[in-house]
DNA sequence: CCAATACTTCGATTATTGTCGAAGGATGAA
DNA sequence: TTCATCCTTCGACAATAATCGAAGTATTGG
């Protein structure tokens, strides 16, 4: 029997339950402690404990230590791409179309993906963004345009307070439930962030479930029209 | 403790290791008998047998009987695209960086991802099908133009007759070891099949790794340029 | 038809790994 | 300082799953 490829070895630390658990957890890109992620496991903080120390060494998960609280959040924005894309596989959008819940129809309309929107409506915003002239693509990269910019800032987002921070503005993120772009970056968490200060979005607390009030799609849709 | 989400079944599927070497075999997008697989993995035939039954049962892997022989694909570009992004995570493109091996730049330069061309040359070949605008981001999709579809039909690449097929022309694939898109679908995989025919380029028949010759690099550089 | 080849299924064995109780160390608040 | 809380580590146990020999079924070629 020959030793596997190095996928063997990250992808059987997703496949335990408990572990996959707590990364599904964390996709929503908020950091929680050791207790807290035993919680969302169902198992005791001592078996938590063991689990993410072996995420952490695995290079899945961040930690980082305040006082006697230990937080871990996704290591990166990589990770949560491929539990979007392991998502997008259990839902079987492969090949086989399983029967959709009630959850399901949730997260696919819009839910948390490391902070930014997924979902349709995260692939509606990135569309519109793109019809509207706001981002384009400059071959490899997503670039906000001038326009986009004096767009944002109206929107009231600090661009330029995003643009002075290390993290890159304007990121691509494959969409598992839509099958197309969503927007990621600072940029796409900005839009997150200010959606929910509108109050024209609210995230469940428990679930990557992003919920638009009435009042709130029909602003957004307003806002980021596409033709469909 | 809790039932793990279906993002565990699916992982779980992937990381043991017999079944890793299968599916990163599979890779390369052709379909492989239950004997030849059984090899690839280094166990014996009726281990390996096991192993596909789970596999196909996961979703993850479609298979083929002809006569005496049964033959196992990759079920879907899914499958494809998410062995690709544990790939990435195991390289440590998430946040470590490995030591990269000479295996590894290979890959990197140019391989097959599910028969279409991938790795830097499959980068650069979409980049540059951008930039001359014979493919354009249409919305949610990327589409041949017609300067394109005329493009390819000189290169000798049936458009007419891949348009008739039911497989998508055109379709974005991120490349996880450049970060950016690749072209994937029927045009992507005629691509490749056409620098294969005019021996710029040769498929390793034991790895995915594809390597061009001094003169197909020239001439690929010289009808895919990019301004890098 | 028979022999060879390809694959499936069964059952026993063994190794691995998740789990939790117990114990201990670190931190913060009273 | 003491106590409560958070987390880590150790060790024993139990469950699971990969593995292969054996046996059986299906297909093909001579």
């Amino acid at each position: 029997m020959k030793e596997g490829p190095d996928i063997a070895r990250v992808a059987a630390l997703i496949g335990d339950p408990a572990r996959a658990n707590m990364l599904t957890a964390l996709m929503s890109g908020k950091a929680l402690t050791v207790s807290e992620l035993a919680e969302e496991a169902g198992v005791t903080i001592q078996t938590a404990s063991s689990h993410l120390s072996k995420l952490d060494e695995g290079g899945l998960l961040r930690p980082r230590k305040q006082g006697r609280h230990k937080y871990f959040g996704l290591a990166s924005d990589d990770v949560a791409h491929v539990l979007e894309g392991l998502m997008g596989l259990a839902a079987g959008s492969g090949h086989l179309r399983k029967r959709i819940g009630p959850r399901d129809a949730e997260l696919r309309q819009a839910r948390v993906c490391y902070n930014h929107l997924a979902g349709d409506k995260g692939t509606q915003l990135f569309d519109s963004l793109i019809a509207q002239e706001y981002l384009r693509h400059d071959g490899e990269h997503i670039v906000l345009t001038k326009a986009g910019a004096a767009f944002a800032e109206r929107f009231e987002i600090d661009i330029d307070g995003l643009r002075k921070a290390r993290a890159p503005l304007c990121r691509e993120c494959l969409d598992w439930s839509e099958r197309r772009s969503h927007l990621a970056g600072s940029l796409g968490r900005a839009f997150l962030g200010r959606f929910e200060e509108l109050s024209w979005a609210k995230r469940d607390q428990k679930t990557r479930v992003v919920t638009f009030s009435a009042k709130g799609a029909k602003a957004f849709d307003g806002m980021f029209p596409v033709s469909r």
